[in-house]
DNA sequence: TGCAAACTTTGCACACTATGCAAGGATTAC
DNA sequence: GTAATCCTTGCATAGTGTGCAAAGTTTGCA
């Protein structure tokens, strides 16, 4: 469809607006920042912005990854205990993170101070519940538990991310490790004594 | 500080606004009504409509109510096992909403179609579930634990309003047992099997 | 009651956001 | 090499959101 080259310098471009955004958001809220700002900083006309993202929002969030099919899958076919399994996909994907953690930390940046860019995420986190889910059904009966937990896991990954950069010295890996035994703690109490 | 009637006028008039919103929400997206048409609607000039509210997305959600303080209280100083205690607020806390049922939807029809309001909506109940952390905290020992307690209850309300929108027949109430039941039986699930 | 202070609404001006359209430039396929 | 395709850009334009000042209301107090 789309040629290699181009597709690379699309995904270039991309990631050169976003990172000229979340720069500027060092420096001043993203409210204040205009959308020429970003564009000239990033080397493009306003307009060139505009087929990028549709707004600035947009481009401070950029395109997080998901999860990966073959983490899903592994989720999907797991052997071990479902706390484990999930533990395991959660910590293959805080590999991703890592790569990039200086715009891991400049999204939550922006995400503190920013509601329609919090929307955006939020938007995105949305589809990925969704996906997992899907994965979950074929390991509970029950659609409302797989929703819970499938909650829990999208959670988990802002949570730590939300940790981690309040917490001086502590890796995003130490971060989702310290979330995680917080939410396997909630779940004991919460299913601890009967409802009813 | 500010007189009673002015106060009163002032929420009418807030009310008004949203009403107005919701109900032009119903027939367009939020994207395709313009302020103009929503100060019209709800009769006022443009200028004042943003006097009420920083946008039109705002306007959409209102000021929805949070966690009273008598319930609060209950959490805090409760008897019960935690899980059944959370319950109870949590359905305290449905039978203020069961009042404007109409605004409910109005505001959920809003959500699924636009990134801004779920922003908005998002910042809310950041808000809300940091006060419900603190509650917790009371509760239990570990932070972590308190935040994910937290979490998971502010989000069984948004489950539940999301589950009775798309269910025929079923009342807000029934939607968050169900919600209510999957969440306990997540937490039966993460918690059963020993992690390390 | 009547008047001054406080507050609210409104119109207007203005900077910024976001999109459609069409011209021009670069890339691709052959 | 050339035609088709895609991308960038400038321009025009509708809409958003805020500051400011004038006009209108409400409040508190004599």
């Amino acid at each position: 469809m789309t040629s290699p080259l181009r597709e690379r310098r699309r995904q270039e471009t991309a990631r050169e607006i976003q990172k000229a955004t979340l720069e500027l958001a060092m420096q001043k809220s993203v409210e204040d920042i205009t959308t020429e700002e970003i564009a000239a900083a990033a080397g493009v006309s306003t307009r060139t912005f505009f087929n990028y993202y549709p707004n600035k929002e947009a481009a401070a969030i950029g395109h997080p990854p998901s999860f990966s099919e073959e983490t899903k899958d592994a989720l999907r076919k797991g052997t071990g205990s479902l706390a484990a399994d999930i533990k395991a996909l959660l910590d293959e994907h805080m590999k991703i993170l890592v790569r990039d953690e200086a715009i891991v930390r400049g999204v939550g940046n922006v995400l503190r101070t920013n509601e329609k860019a919090r929307g955006i995420l939020d938007g995105f986190l949305v589809g990925e519940r969704r996906a997992l889910t899907e994965v979950l059904c074929s390991r509970v009966e029950n659609r409302q538990t797989a929703t819970a937990l499938a909650k829990n896991a999208v959670d988990a990954i802002g949570g730590s991310i939300f940790l981690w950069e309040h917490t001086e010295g502590m890796s995003l890996h130490q971060a989702l490790d310290v979330v995680w035994d917080g939410l396997i703690d909630a779940s004991r109490l919460l299913s601890s004594s009967p409802t009813e």
